[in-house]
DNA sequence: CAATCAGCGTGATCTACATCACATTCGGAA
DNA sequence: TTCCGAATGTGATGTAGATCACGCTGATTG
């Protein structure tokens, strides 16, 4: 499937946009193409773009002053990713972003976003729809972090992304439980 | 100072309104008064609006299994409490929201906010960034509670919001931190 | 091909925090 | 004022998970 059609499918399911509509607003899209491995966003460089995968899987991470990673997000096709924080206020960006394998990706500018968003009403809503579930799920999350412990998180992941075994390396997976690598060889060899 | 220039006040730090605008978009509020423990939401409702604190303070948590309880946030003048989750995908709640203190709110039913967002674009412009912001915020603290012991969130929590101490009881704040009471007392006598 | 290294498993030990139990303080209601 | 329950402090003990140390395997690269 081609990159503008998984899109159109994409935003089609929050709002409804005419064919025009949707041209102009794919128009402010680049699409990029990355190397397993490859940096997206390093943290400390200025963000300027929001990206939307179309297939591959990108990892949202942060690391400390230990140099340990914790994973924020694994980005699968139809996800958007960026440091939005940095993006909307503007700062250097504190958390990286890259590709766990290669990766189509398309980017929207920060600006590019807003005047389509000033433009074409239909737009904003759909970002505003976008940005709610994205809440809604990191407050699950953590809600989870604060509740479960580290097997019951392991289960809750694996079950909601089966496809993740498979693609990503373990120790990854419990840089996104928030635990260290031998805990989570230990969890599923007993 | 009165519910109306406290919303007007909110509202400009984001967006720009005229009068007559804010004065419609003002209409559709409701003011409320609790009493301190009195509940707002409560857990297995049907979710009809979204709140915002005037003055008090409220909780948003969730109970889990063991009647353990977990405090998403606790939510001060000008902040926005809800289940969003419940509000926006219209099922029943799953986390509860009560009264610390006495307070006043505004309440915006979730049909109001859509049909203010298709009729003014600023609002919905507004509802954007307030739910992005709301994005950012949870994600730090996620990031916080894989990173930081329970000492440094303590202290960070408090940096942010000084008043807490003084308004919430110190086993509400261990229910934040996500740690048991008797934990934070051996925290600060130490 | 050898050499290197990332990914993974596993034992031993340490530690932050949970849990249970009980004492104390304090504010509000009768 | 008295009483009761909520909030808090604190000791003893148990446990999930961190950390360190080391070995194995399989993929990549010069």
């Amino acid at each position: 499937m081609q990159a503008k059609e998984i899109l159109r499918e994409h935003i089609d399911k929050t709002v409804t946009l005419t064919d025009e509509q949707f041209d102009y607003f794919f128009s402010h899209f680049k699409t990029q193409s990355f190397k397993k491995g490859q940096a997206i966003i390093t943290a400390g460089d200025k963000v300027d773009c929001e990206y939307f995968v179309l297939n591959g899987c990108l990892k949202s991470f942060y690391i400390n002053d230990d140099l340990k990673m914790f994973i924020l997000q694994f980005s699968m096709p139809t996800w958007w990713a960026s440091d939005f924080d940095a993006l909307y206020s503007n700062t250097k960006a504190t958390i990286n972003i890259d590709c766990i394998t290669d990766a189509e990706i398309l980017c929207l500018s920060n600006h590019d976003r807003e005047k389509l968003c000033n433009e074409i009403h239909q737009v904003e809503h759909f970002f505003r729809w976008r940005t709610n579930k994205g809440y809604v799920a990191v407050q699950k999350r953590l809600l989870s972090f604060m509740n479960n412990d580290t097997r019951h998180r392991y289960e809750e992941l694996l079950a909601q992304y089966p496809a993740l075994y498979n693609i990503v390396p373990k120790h990854l997976i419990a840089a996104y439980l928030g635990v260290s690598r031998e805990t989570l060889s230990r969890l599923y060899h007993s």
